[in-house]
DNA sequence: AATTAGAAACCGAACGCTCGTTATATTTTA
DNA sequence: TAAAATATAACGAGCGTTCGGTTTCTAATT
């Protein structure tokens, strides 16, 4: 994006979910790509369009009633294929479930850094984080959710890699605390458990989306009371300034 | 229990779990005696020693892999008892799972309404139920987990009832915050967002407890960071009063 | 434009296994 | 010795998985 030019302070919820929607069948071309070792499919078009549905699905059905009640006779109705055509696009029900894992894990990975600015101020950087971290699991419950109740039952390998992925957002929440409070703009309060509270406020929003809906909050209602909320508790008396920094 | 007199501003973790852990086979108690109608076993000591067996096995399997992987010859080779005397105690899997939510839920309706003081003021009653509440799920953690993940495995009648209870919490902060803010001792925030927020933060408590316990952080570290954290957030700054008011 | 061979994709019945559940037999208790 | 409690083995249902057959697509040939 552009070098020298001056970004808008808060980015809004229906211009970030453009740029991330288009993302899904392209993840699912680059997950193709990785694994055609595994898929049987040959032809590039017809396995993605079909990738995109197994996914789709599968989060839809997992949702309601965990990944493993989901049969995958549910999900072959569900989707239009048949047994033999699902068995062709993973080998083993297992595979299934840790190729929508590592899906995730990249698109997060992939959105968080596209809209980090690392010389940006403390402040700016906790409000871009929060904002953009909340948006992207909006436009991605289904599978925020699904991660979130199904890593248990993941092998040990991709369990540790969850926990990683779960433990990496905390951090930099971290960092961003602790570069705050040496600039003097935070104040004096234990960054670890401060960044584990801000990263459970962040999960309720995906987590408990249920109550949001029944409620009628918006995401960006919910953001702007998360940064409030947060910065009432961390900001230094001097730095005090009702909208932005 | 004393009726005038002065109770210690804040309860301690120790004196709390000493009363807490006698009530388990209490509570299977009486759920025997509800229940004699499913239970075929006559004599109460037999019936009591083998639910406390039977619910605490199912904890510990269901935490680790999750109640539906459970299988009940797992849970039978675990816990002592064969197949057959295991359907002494319950007359379905789903009657198992249901009776260990009731049991919890019990529990934590006592143990609440036993703490709170009506007449206490607002300030006192909020942190009265952050350390009760995060006491009690430490005590009870294998089984607020449990809860938390099992949830939507429940039937519809039981779902409904594990929800009521998420939101009953809730509504205790929301009207907490509501009167310290007519007396002047919370500044003017969203109640509802903020009752929610506070939910969230004490469910991290047990659904992360293995970040907790790696970090050795304390449930008394934990409960003083978040009545802090909290505090900061929605006290007057008229109120501001380090150590309790 | 029609035909057709061969590859690619899809289908669904069948297999072996494990699950929850039950009926019957055996052991323990009083 | 009768009742209470526990053990065992068997049943049908449903699961993940496989595999041989069928359809659909693609492109070269007529």
């Amino acid at each position: 994006m552009g070098t020298a030019q001056k970004r808008p302070r808060e980015i809004c919820f229906d211009s970030f979910k453009q740029m991330a929607l288009l993302s899904m069948e392209e993840i699912c071309r680059e997950i193709f790509r990785e694994n055609h070792q595994s898929i049987k499919i040959k032809k590039e078009p017809v396995a993605v369009k079909n990738l995109v549905n197994i996914f789709y699905t599968t989060l839809r059905l997992s949702n309601e009633k965990g990944f493993h009640t989901m049969s995958l006779r549910d999900l072959s109705s569900a989707s239009g294929l048949s047994m033999g055509a699902l068995y062709s696009y993973f080998s083993s029900k297992d595979e299934l479930l840790e190729m929508i894992q590592k899906q995730g894990r990249t698109i997060t990975r992939k959105v968080l850094s596209e809209h980090m600015d690392p010389d940006a101020p403390p402040r700016e950087k906790m409000h871009t984080l929060i904002r953009i971290h909340l948006y992207l699991t909006e436009v991605m419950q289904p599978w925020f959710y699904f991660a979130y109740m199904e890593t248990k039952n993941l092998g040990k390998v991709q369990r540790k890699r969850s926990i990683e992925s779960e433990l990496f957002t905390e951090r930099i929440f971290n960092d961003i605390l602790r570069e705050g409070q040496e600039q003097g703009v935070y104040r004096n309060v234990n960054c670890l458990l401060t960044a584990g509270a801000i990263k459970a406020l962040l999960q309720d929003w995906y987590v408990k989306r249920w109550k949001y809906s029944r409620r009628q909050i918006s995401v960006e209602e919910y953001a702007a009371f998360l940064i409030s909320f947060i910065e009432s508790a961390v900001l230094a008396e001097n730095s005090f300034d009702p909208e932005g920094g």
